[in-house]
DNA sequence: CCGATTTACTTGAACTATCAACTTTCATGA
DNA sequence: TCATGAAAGTTGATAGTTCAAGTAAATCGG
């Protein structure tokens, strides 16, 4: 009778075959080169990065222009510490402000100055241009829904608070 | 008779579709939801980050260990400045060591030490489970497919030098 | 109402990444 | 042989990220 594996850090290790191996670094080597791309654009043309980027267009699409910080860094993936030293940077260039949340005296939101939709705006064009370029453009139809699929599977397996995962018991 | 959009710089945005939109938001989000998971688990258990880890494993895969500075940043996907500090912070830690070149003065060769192969070997079942948790568990060997042609599709499109994307007649 | 937690957010230090500038060596072609 | 330019790699300054620890306000359980 075999011994069901389940902790999986004593027991052989399931290595990658080689095709997942392939896999693997096929994906590697283009988050990395693609992310790296887009900072880049980015960071030229408008003089941010990517994430910053991200930040904006969240704030963009909000109610108001605006957003809690814990809310915004939800969206964006990021943690709330990483988030304030980057709206620091962003005010500091004048596209975000914060404003004190008046119904709870801890909370903050970060909010899209005209400014900030200003430089989205005139720089957008080229980002979707350079995400087309870069994927879209070289996509079938068919593998594009494939690359959703899978990117949403992804995200939602990592989603933090993986509702619960380390207690099993409340599952 | 229609003007072709050569310079789509100049031409209306070819923004995206809604679908389009959702595919690179899950995308986005995948992504930064893996990247970190995968640093803080390589950095919790191993004590670096997972593109230190990668290099390791290039020089791990190497003949005698080792690869050119020049070398091993290509198969990195990272640029020459990058691997410098990277190589010195691991060189600290005691994972890599440089080597001169014998043939070429102005050549250093990475080298894994003993250590570093053993470190790498310590950590690696527990990586590849996190990859594992994290991408292969969760997506059907077709899914798996799509995920490696795509992300090739994308990665060679990146590819530094795309063999003359800006001289065109050479092409 | 009060103490204990939790939530919201910030901070500073240590670390990593980027960019441009620099040194050294090699290759090329008069 | 010599000059010129390219290649290999490093460096230092600046910017961004992480982690742990911090403050302050809200909530929860008696």
């Amino acid at each position: 009778m075999k011994t069901a594996p389940e902790s999986a850090r004593a027991d052989a290790p399931r290595w990658l075959t080689d095709e997942e191996q392939r896999v693997w670094r096929s994906y590697i080597e283009a988050t990395t080169l693609l992310e790296d791309h887009l900072d880049r654009q980015l960071q030229r043309d408008a003089g941010m990065p990517h994430v910053y980027y991200g930040l904006l267009v969240k704030l963009a699409e909000s109610p108001r222009r605006r957003l809690r910080m814990t809310e915004l860094a939800k969206l964006a993936k990021i943690t709330r510490s990483r988030l304030s030293h980057a709206v620091a940077r962003l005010e500091k260039s004048g596209w975000v402000r914060r404003e004190d949340c008046p119904s709870d005296k801890r909370g903050q939101f970060a909010v899209l100055t005209d400014e900030g939709y200003e430089v989205l705006s005139r720089h957008a064009p080229g980002h979707v241009e350079a995400v087309r370029q870069a994927v879209f453009d070289r996509l079938t139809p068919e593998q594009q829904k494939s690359l959703g699929e899978i990117m949403r599977i992804v995200a939602e397996g990592l989603e933090p608070s993986e509702a619960g995962a380390d207690l099993p018991w409340l599952r």
